[in-house]
RNA sequence: GGCCUCGUAGUACAAUGGAUAGUAUAAGAGUUUCCGAAGCUCCAGAUCCAGGUUCGAUUCCUGGCGAGGCCA
């Protein structure tokens, strides 16, 4: 309203007169009154548009979502290497994606999850080395450990032992830097890395074998917290890709090469600077691969849009990728979407592997678990559940807190873990929202053991009271939730939303029966409402990737 | 050194340039003969500093101070 103040030359409250007394005379169907307040015009919905939401709504589980736009879009997320086990980091990485890519399906696009394995490089050599030197043959299976886990264990190892080395050397007389280079063990592991690249058949084979080791620990993680992918690519497939994009590069003069044969792109006139896209010995970079892999993408599933979700520390990597694939004139380049989220920090500081302080996610899964049997058993609502039935209750309820805890915060923002608050159930927490769920469904139940049954012509026109009519308020918006959460690739949209839909309901539940409504008319509006309401919880925690309990 | 983020109650998080800056926790006071108290109600408490643009700035611009990241 205030944007056509100027061209009209009128106060805030004529304005807002004029256009009140018109919208209530012309609209009577929707709007019953108006105020103004402070120069802003306030319209009252009328009552019976609510109740025509709520009828038209109530029964659609599907309430907010949206037809196929014919839009085809790639999420990759998660990502990992696979010499060590994953962290609270990857956890927000892995809940973020696979929730992004739910809040577009929601919203008509078809969604291809993927994930890029970084399983070879320098990196893994190191547990592969420390493995051959101090294992004795031991495998996750005579150790009894997982085996993402236990890679990870002769990765530390390797840092330790070379540590070691370092420090012996230098107290020889070698200087910092030579003895850095000079370690007995990571001269070791750059020969295994040729190896590696040369073909060697045992180095390939205990490659394999380790890394065989790691998927099967991710694969029980991954199967833990839900996260899916329609397709994987390892970068041990990929790394070769981008070569011959270089070698094109370099005829349309895109990319330079210098005396010494090493390849370069000046982003100087982008305000960054050269960068390098293949070594002098002709050996891939790291961003070699990730343009081929663009490249391959694109040509396997002709997708419409590229989202990478990758930590926000690579967000100059993914800004010259985007510009050297812009440069290349590669197909959809402009489609690249970096979903840059912030670092999972502690209340202590950063995480630091050095320091121990790396929050393991398979430990936290289970703190969480054990934490929401704790409280379950606490409460004693649920003596009647099979062991089957208790175990997935309190996985839903662990993970649930788990990922509310880490969507609610805006992605772009760096955020703090805090394992006392994460754990605990109350307040802005998914328990509380799956708490309410639940509560919706036991009146529900008592409903239905009552015998009253759920009529399906609409309720006639009757006055909402507040407490009724903000709950319509909120089911109302929630298609608009919607379109913002995948607008901005955002699900801390989604969980602010389905928190305040649950206070809401929490609020009207304390003040109104449903069960024992004052007249039969308000006992179906009521029915109906609440219904509708947890038909909302279901939906948005659904793209959360949180499931919601009949009962807790 | 160059580039990029971010500074909101004790703490953790919200707020298309618009109304009295929301919410949760922790602290205080209530609340259960009645559909689930993991709930509800009340009470307090904050925009890093200095300028600028604007009728209006937590939001946009400039400069400080502080935190983090990336590139060497």
């Amino acid at each position: 309203m205030f944007s056509l103040l100027k061209p009209l030359g009128l106060s805030p409250d004529a304005l807002g007169n004029q256009l009140g007394t018109s919208l209530t005379k012309e609209y009577p169907q929707y709007f019953s009154a108006f105020n103004i307040i402070k120069g802003f015009l306030n319209l009252t919905v009328s009552d019976n548009y609510w109740i025509n939401l709520l009828q038209e709504n109530y029964q659609d589980a599907d309430f907010g979502k949206k037809p196929s736009n014919g839009k085809k879009v790639m999420v990759e997320y998660s990502s990992p290497n696979t010499n060590k086990p994953l962290h609270l980091g990857h956890l927000r990485n892995n809940f973020l994606g696979w929730s992004v890519a739910e809040i577009l399906k929601a919203n008509g696009y078809e969604v291809i999850k993927s994930c890029i394995v970084n399983d070879r490089g320098i990196h893994i050599c190191k547990s592969m080395i420390a493995w051959q030197l101090f294992a004795e043959g031991a495998t996750p299976a005579s150790t009894n450990t997982k085996g993402d886990h236990f890679v990870g264990d002769y990765y530390v190892r390797f840092n330790d032992e070379y540590k070691k080395q370092v420090e012996a050397l230098i107290s020889a007389g070698a200087d910092k830097e030579t003895a850095e280079k000079e370690a007995p063990i990571m001269k070791a592991t750059q020969q295994m890395l040729l190896d590696w690249e040369a073909g060697k058949p045992e180095v390939i084979e205990l490659w394999k074998t380790m890394n065989g080791w790691v998927y099967e620990g991710f694969d029980v993680t991954y199967k833990k917290i839900g996260s899916d992918f329609d397709h994987i690519y390892y970068e041990s497939n990929t790394y070769l890709l981008g070569k011959d994009i270089v070698q094109q590069g370099l005829e349309k003069k895109v990319f330079y090469q210098k005396e010494d044969n090493s390849i370069w792109i000046d982003l100087t006139a982008d305000g960054l600077d050269e960068k390098i896209v293949q070594r002098r010995d002709g050996t891939a970079v790291y961003i070699t691969q990730d343009i081929g892999l663009h490249l391959q993408k694109y040509n396997q599933y002709k997708i419409d849009q590229s989202i990478y979700v990758i930590g926000n520390e690579q967000n100059y990597h993914m800004k010259v990728l985007q510009l050297i694939c812009q440069k290349l004139g590669m197909p959809n380049a402009d489609n690249i979407f970096h979903l840059s989220y912030g670092m999972v920090e502690l209340t202590t500081g950063k995480m630091k592997s050095r320091e121990g302080t790396v929050v393991d996610a398979d430990d936290l899964v289970d703190e969480m678990i054990s934490t929401a049997s704790e409280h379950t058993e606490a409460l004693g609502k649920v003596k009647d559940f099979s062991p089957a039935d208790l175990k997935a209750l309190y996985e839903t309820l662990g993970l649930g807190a788990m990922k509310f805890y880490l969507l609610r915060v805006d992605p772009k923002k760096t955020m703090v873990f805090n394992p006392a608050e994460s754990i605990d159930f109350h307040g802005f927490t998914g328990p509380f929202v799956q708490y309410t769920h639940a509560r919706i469904k036991s009146i529900l139940r008592k409903i239905e053991a009552d015998g009253i049954t759920v009529k399906n012509e609409s309720v006639n026109q009757m006055q909402l009271l507040p407490a009724e009519k903000e709950l319509l308020l909120m089911a109302e918006q929630y298609p608009v939730v919607l379109d913002q959460a995948s607008a901005e690739q955002n699900p801390s949209v989604v969980a602010n939303y389905v928190f305040h839909l649950a206070k809401s309901f929490n609020s009207f539940y304390a003040e109104h029966s449903v069960a024992n409504a004052e007249t039969e008319e308000k006992q179906q509006l009521r029915i109906k409402t609440v219904i509708l309401t947890a038909n909302l919880i279901k939906s948005g925690m659904h793209l959360l990737g949180i499931g919601v309990p009949e009962r807790m």
